[in-house]
Order: structure tokens, then sequence, then C-alpha cells
DNA sequence: GTACGGAACAAAAACGTTTTTGTGTAGCTG
DNA sequence: CAGCTACACAAAAACGTTTTTGTTCCGTAC
């Protein structure tokens, strides 16, 4: 009893001491088989006093399901490093990914890379994966089509227009609001700064940025940074910018860069939202906490968390392939893109 | 073939593909029991052309090792919320931890809270969990406990001095390497503001506070601030600092509260660091991108994680509990604490 | 020529479930 | 009362490994 108690209770110690079989055991526990009433009930009692829980692996033999579901970042892998600072979108997701997962009674577990080294010994066993933001022709997204592991994708796949179990921002849309948002605020020129990881939110917002600025007759002014120069990226960017000559705004894709771009031109004299507007694609600790705050387009990240397992689950299920999802970004107007009366000319620069 | 080639290619496949039994393909691939070379290398060559990987969780239930631990993050769970904005310790940490159990071949698990709640099929058969910040007498622990599922914790449990497996910062050496920073760089009286959880950071830090005081003679001013209330509740603080009479220097805990309260005071009028000094014992984005950026203890995260890891590792190949793990946090000198010539007399309140 | 021993492998048990199939009893029908 | 159904449960198979125990073959010592 004592033994029974503590760490090893298996389904015979519940049927030896409930005094029914292990089957039925099983069956009054699962809800499941043809069980009187008054047994299912005093087993699960039993059960419940011994603290018994059925053995993941035991069932998950059994049942070919593993209750737990993978979550692989990409882009944090291709910045090489799993700690950036003020990428904090990740550990929100991972956090409301957990707590949706849980909500299913499902386990989520990170997963660094499979592409690379040898595999982690459960990736190949578990029932899916949420790949965030892969880029063009992802080894991981192969590795697990290969393998018939269903998945879901934050962003679409740039290279499959095919694949349509993915979850993302319009954003083409998104783009639009922005750039709409700081023609509106009075920027008669907008500069586009993007990163050169090859994922779908590259491509399509700097695809929305040249459609924009064919439509409104304006002259795309397109600037590429890597994702991983963080700050000091946007702060070189920034100089670039101020060189070829001040516009009326810059859109930054990351919070890093734009928070980088913003410091080292106010630190040349640059006023914001004076001067120059700037707003971002992705908000962060960084467009919070600049002076002036910086507008930003902001992830629901619970929404998109529960859609992704939402839709992981359906997979798994073998739903047939609905339409992709997608979320719309909320913009956070801020101080950086407030209209200013009485505009100045741009001082430095042109 | 075509079948064996994707997903379920079982040790059964392989063993008929190459000739063998499936004991020889066992011992082959896991270098054990007595085959030929020959033997164990074609056999080898086979699996591998044919992508076999064991699956996880036959293997786990015969040899009863998940190989997987769990990572659970209390003070998050008392948050309430898994998205803080600017806790990014966690997301360094998850993000960290899993590199380094991938490094052991282990997989890392995400679980958000096991004391309320049907239990995540997963959690019970894990081997072993990192609890992150447990608080007096946290249930997460007992249930641990009871089990006899192997756990280390980041701080030390707070109502049990007995336990050993924890890794952590030196809190009192920390804590008194601030102090006596805020002291030589001219601050008379230092009023010291932490949480209200109740895990050992808290206890620890405003122990030292206190004996500090007590050696060098100054008044204590403690202030206590629910770690949920984050910036908002800094910024509440910061007024009743300023109401009770502004102190020489303010020494917050957490970076939210920090962020806060400076900001609070400073739209106030006081001066940072020409009237107060301000120094933070968690260092965040709110901590780096104020104006001026706050000066902090650092945690050195890929060293905690290492550490974690590597001691819960030896607990579960049930090594004898040596001593706790203490790491040295790093004082980050930023210029909220930087010495001021002609120092001013305090303006607003006493 | 029988006995012994080791090398190289195979057979079978075990891990703890879930699920399929079996079994016995009771109640009902004709 | 034979035969059928429904009910409540038990026995056994299966999941894919690892590990323990066998088995075969061959060389060598007595």
């Amino acid at each position: 009893m004592a033994r029974e108690l503590q760490h090893g209770a298996t389904i015979w110690d519940v049927a030896r001491r409930a005094g029914v079989s292990i089957t039925t055991v099983s069956h009054s526990l699962n809800g499941k088989g043809n069980i009187s009433q008054a047994t299912r009930e005093r087993v699960r009692a039993v059960a419940a006093e011994m603290g018994y829980v059925a053995d993941a692996m035991a069932r998950g033999l059994r049942s070919s399901k593993m209750n737990a579901i993978g979550l692989v970042f990409r882009s944090l892998d291709s910045l090489g490093n799993y700690g950036p600072n003020g990428v904090d979108v990740f550990m929100k997701l991972a956090g409301a990914a957990a707590s949706e997962t849980l909500n299913r009674n499902l386990g989520l577990m990170l997963v660094p890379d499979l592409s690379r080294g040898p595999l982690p010994p459960f990736s190949m066993s578990l029932d899916g994966y949420i790949v965030f933001a892969p880029h063009l022709d992802d080894p991981v997204v192969a590795l697990l089509e290969k393998r018939g592991i269903p998945y879901v994708t934050w962003d679409r796949d740039p290279g499959r227009p095919d694949f349509r179990n993915w979850v993302a921002h319009n954003d083409a849309a998104s783009t639009r609001t922005v750039l709409d948002h700081l023609a509106a605020a009075g920027a008669r020129s907008i500069a586009y700064v993007g990163g050169t990881d090859r994922n779908a939110w590259n491509f399509d917002c700097e695809a929305a940025y040249v459609a924009w600025c064919l439509e409104t007759g304006a002259e795309p002014r397109i600037y590429h940074v890597p994702e991983r120069d963080g700050v000091e990226g946007g702060q070189e960017v920034g100089g670039r910018i101020l060189a070829d000559g001040l516009p009326g705004a810059v859109f930054c894709l990351t919070g890093r860069h734009a928070s980088g771009a913003a410091q080292a031109l106010q630190e040349r004299g640059v006023r914001i939202p004076g001067d120059l507007l700037v707003c971002t694609g992705s908000d962060s600790e960084h467009s919070r906490q600049h002076k002036p705050p910086i507008s930003a387009l902001d992830v629901d990240i619970p929404a998109a968390a529960a859609a992704l397992v939402q839709r992981l689950c359906e997979v798994m299920e073998g739903a047939s392939e609905p339409e992709p999802v997608l979320l719309a970004a909320r913009f956070l107007h801020r101080k950086s893109t407030s209209p200013v009366k009485g505009r100045t000319k741009p001082r430095p620069g042109s």
C-alpha cells in the first residue's frame, strides 16, 4: 500500500484494490465500455484515492498518441541565440501555446532545431508541430513532411503556396494600414526597413509596400537589416537613411530595428515625430519604452496561439485542409506617429 | 518498402531488411550485447537508410525513462498570465534550458501549473523537473515530492531549508553589492522596494537589506508591491516614496517596479541620478530602455540554465545531494546610479 | 569422442496501457 | 425449456522497445 501510493501505482494495483479487472479500471476511467454506474464510481474513487495517473508512455504506446505537440521557433533558430533581448513575442507565444495546449490536455514541448545534430528522442513521436515562421526551403518543414507528422505554421511557408495549414496576420492589409496612417499623418515619403530572413513576413510586407508605392506614386526606398543585428543594425540603418536624405517617415518591420534607427536619428538631431514619423511592424519592449513611444503593429498573441493550436488539432484529427487563418494585427497609435502642427522642414541631411 | 520509409518504420522492419532478429538490431544500435562488428555496421547502415528512429514511447515504457524534463515557472503562474511584458528572464531561461537539454538528448516540456486543474497527461511521467522560483509551501513542489519525481529549483525553497538541490544567485551578497554601490555613489538613505510573492528571492534580499541597514546604522525603509502590478505598481510606490520624503536611492527588486517608480518620480521633477539613484535587482528591457538606463543585477541565464540542467541530471542519476549551487549576479552599472558632482539637495518632498 | 566454453545470434518476457474478444448470468420470448 | 439478447465484467492480444534467457555452432581440451 505504501508502495502503491507513491510513484508506481499501476492499473493493476487499482484493479486489485477495487476488486475488478484492469479492463474494468481502464473502461471506468475513460468512460468507455459497458460498466455499471456503481462499479464505475467505485473504481474512480479508488483510483483517485491512490492518486493513480495512467502512465503516459504505456498509453501512448498503445494508442500511438503522444498527447503532446512540439513548438519550434525558426526565426529564433536563425538568430542562433535563444535569448535575444526584446524578442518577447516568442515567450509570449510559448506561454500562450502552453496554456492553450493544457486546456486540451496536451503537453507542449520546446524543440530548438530539428534540422541539425542528432534528433531529440521525442521529436519524431510528437503528435504534431507548430512551426513559427518557417523560411524558404525550410529543412524542418521538409523533415516533418517526410515523416508525415502533422504541423501548422505561423506565417505561411513562402516556398509552398499550396500548403494551407497556417495562421498569420494579414501582412498586406497591415502594411497598408501603417502606410496609410503615416501618409495621413503627413509623411510625404516613407522609407521601409525590412529584415533579411527569407520568411513570408519579410516577403509579404515588402511586396505590399512596393504595391502601395506604385498605387500612390511614391518612390520606394527599401533598406534591409539582418534580424540578428538588432538595435545596432537599426542604428546603422538610421545613419544610412539620414545620409540618403530624411524621408517623412520610416516603417521598420522589427521593433529592435525601429528603436535603433530612431535612437540614431534622434542623436543626430532629428525630432520624432516633429521631423520624422517612425513606426514598427512588431511591437516589443523596445517600441513601448522608446522616447517617444513608437507606434506599432501588435500581435494578439493569445488569439494567435489559440488559432494555431486549434488548427493543429483539426489537422491531427484529419480534417480536410480548409483555408488558412488570417488574423488582423492591431495598430497601436503612439506618439512617434502623431501629426505635429506646424510641421517643420527636415533639418539635417537633405 | 514505401511504407517502411515513412512514418512507422519499426525495429521489425529493420530486422527483416537486415536479415537479423530484433534483438540484434536493438543491440547493434545501442552498442550493447555481443554482436560482430560486421553485423553491427550493416544493421546501422540499414537503419540509417530507412530513417529508423526508435519509438520514444516504447522505449520509455520499457526503460521507464522518458528522456524529457519539465519546466514550470512558479512566479509566472502567480502572475496568472503567461505573457507578462518585460519578464524576459523566462523566455531566455526556457530557451537556454531547451538548448541545454538538447545537448544531452533530452526534451524539454513546458508545464504551466501542476497544482490546479487536471494533470497534463505527461506531467507525472517526466524524468525530472526544473521549478523556477517556488514559493512558500508550494503545492507543485509538494506534488513532485509525493510522487518521488526528481526536481531542482531556481532559488531555494523558502520553506524547506533542508532541501539542497537548488541553484540561485547569492542574493545576500548581491544585495550588499548594490547597497554598497549606492552608498559609495553618495546615497545617505536607501529605500527598498520588494515584491509580495513569498519566494526566497524576496525574503533573502529583504533580510540582507535589513542586515545591511543594521550594520551601517541606516534607517530601513521598506515598501512592498505585488509583482503582478508591474510598471503601474512601480509608479504607485514612486508616489508613496516621494510622499514619505525622498531618499538618496531606491533599490527595486523587479525591473518593472524600478522603471515605474523612476518614471513616476521623474514626472514629478525628481532628477535621476541627480536627485535620486535608482537600481533594480533584475535586469529587463524596462531597466535597459529607461532614460536614463537603470543599473541592475543581471542573471547569467545560460549559466543558470546549464547549472540547473546539470544538477537535475545528477539528481536523476541518484547522486547524493551535494551543496546548492550559488551563482554570482553581475552588477551592471548604468547612468541611474552614477555619482553626480555637486549633488543637489532633494527638491520636492522633504 | 565427449565435455566445456565462448561467440553470435534468436526467442521470449516484460513494461502498462487500450481494445478486441470471451464468458457467464439474468431476463425475456415462443 | 431452448434460444436469444442484454448486461457486466474478465481474459488476452497488441503496441515497439529493452533485457534476460536460450540456442546453435564451432573450436579446443581432456
